[in-house]
RNA sequence: GGAGAGUUGGCUGAGUGGUCGAAAGCGCCUCCCUGCUAAGGAGGUAACUGGGUAACUGGUUCGAGGGUUCGAAUCCCUCACUCUCCGCCA
């Protein structure tokens, strides 16, 4: 969420900052509908003084026995009138809101222009791409049966059986545990979110087409980043507790709306997929310093995955809703010929923090915090990756050093 | 599913119609005392927000939303959440 003193201050820069990201301000609608709040504020507000003070008075007339009936001709007189002006009022202050809540993260300075994924700038590239497979990773093993999910559940699903089901299991182990030697916390979280916690992540109102939400108005998690950041929502932190650095491993459900035809082959794109989250929260200083260190903590383990990955940063028009400053990682897929995102690291700046009323107390008083967070990684995608960049036309794949330990062998049975 | 209790400031917790933004304690801040530390003493300390260049000044907030009333933390209704006991259950 903007904050509206800025913007009312500075409604033109955030009008040409936030064409950087081709969203459109309605900079007129916005000025009509404060300006008619103020002189309604003034109004009822000082309407209401007026009723304090005279509803005094009338309390001491009361008990002194003297005759109230034309205070009370007044009172009447004033409430009348301020229902009418709170009310509209009210409604004022709600289109505002709508307003404010319906606009983006202003993009940080560093956050190159452009328009789509087109413009986003290579970073770095890591690790030789030395795998000479074609075939598709459904086609690699029957372990992963979407015919068998279709049954169970629909399309955009996926049951992983025996090896497939441990591998998943063992990548999710070395995740979490590289995330704590990395001084990440581990929590074990809810699945289902209120709609609170919703808006404070960004998600809704403006995206309520992507969750997928139960008869008992909980919404299922599109990423442990809403149970995470809404830990601390409305909490006051010591500045010395700064950064946090939590992480957990959830399930993710997205609806996937609008994205019809789109990756329908294997576990690209699914309904539900396993994750784990990086998440921090930072003094505002030090916010994007920690998003390289959290960018970092995430290709650690492709690196350990032995995965060839390229890191991107998306430009102005391409970043999310909540975002400022956002890198991708996408990592080597062979039968696509091409890199596919399996992190997305961003900075959110104070726009979940002020959303969300997360604190810190410094010196120079409270403060919004800057929240920051990235996948470390998507599991079904690093599955995938695995299992195409070691695929050798065998029934066995060779498992990286790291693996080892997990699953008790160098191999594995796909 | 049944029965009951509760939700007040950074925290604990008092407050049942006007003098309550709210006792007391803890914490925090300033000062005093004191070789240092500890202890002791005095005072201060809610948040959000409007108007104003400012000095200053107004409003809102006691879980949320409605209602009663001239006036609500306090009375009534609805909802959410928390806790306890019983039942059921991984």
């Amino acid at each position: 969420m903007i904050d509206i003193k800025f913007l009312r201050d500075n409604i033109n820069q955030v009008e040409h900052l936030l064409a950087r990201r081709d969203y459109s301000l309605d900079k007129d609608q916005f000025k009509a509908l404060d300006a008619e709040r103020k002189s309604l504020q003034v109004e009822v507000e000082s309407l209401q003084s007026e009723r304090k003070t005279l509803s005094n008075d009338f309390g001491k007339l009361k008990s002194s026995g003297e005759n109230i009936d034309d205070l009370k001709k007044k009172l009447d007189f004033i409430n009348d009138n301020l229902k009418i002006k709170n009310e509209l009022l009210n409604q004022i202050l709600e289109s505002i809101n709508n307003i404010l809540l319906d606009i983006p993260n202003i993009p940080h300075e560093s956050t190159p222009d452009g328009k789509n994924e087109n413009d986003n700038v290579i970073i770095r590239t890591v690790g030789k791409i030395t795998s000479k497979n074609t075939v598709d990773h459904i086609d690699i093993t029957k372990k992963i049966d979407t015919d068998l999910a279709a049954k169970l559940s629909g399309s955009r699903f996926a049951v992983l059986k025996g090896s497939l089901a441990k591998l998943q299991r063992a990548l999710i182990s070395l995740m979490l545990d590289t995330a704590q030697k990395n001084g990440y916390e581990e929590y074990y979280l809810p699945y289902m979110a209120n709609r609170e916690s919703l808006i404070g992540t960004g998600n809704l109102p403006k995206f309520e087409e992507d969750l997928f939400k139960t008869s008992e108005s909980l919404y299922l998690i599109p990423t442990a980043e809403v149970p995470l950041t809404n830990i601390y929502r409305d909490v006051l932190i010591n500045e010395d507790e700064l950064p946090i650095k939590l992480t957990a491993h959830t399930p993710c459900f997205r609806s996937e709306a609008g994205s019809y035809g789109r990756d329908t082959k294997g576990l690209i794109r699914q309904h539900q997929f396993e994750k784990i989250e990086l998440f921090k929260i930072s003094n505002p200083n030090t916010s994007m310093e920690e998003l390289e260190g959290l960018l970092e903590n995430a290709e650690e383990i492709l690196q350990l995955l032995e995965l060839p990955y390229q890191v991107v940063q998306l430009c102005a028009g391409d970043i999310g809703f909540s975002s400022c400053k956002t890198y991708d990682i996408e990592v080597w897929m062979p039968s696509q010929n091409k890199y596919r995102e399996i992190s997305s690291c961003s900075n959110f700046g104070d726009f979940q923090a002020r959303r969300s009323n997360i604190k810190f107390k410094s010196d120079m008083g409270k403060n919004f915090v800057h929240t920051i967070n990235g996948s470390g990684l998507a599991v079904g995608r690093t599955l995938i990756a695995i299992l195409e960049n070691r695929f050798d036309g065998g029934d066995f794949i060779s498992l990286p050093k790291a693996l080892e330990p997990y699953l008790g062998s160098s191999r594995l049975e796909i």
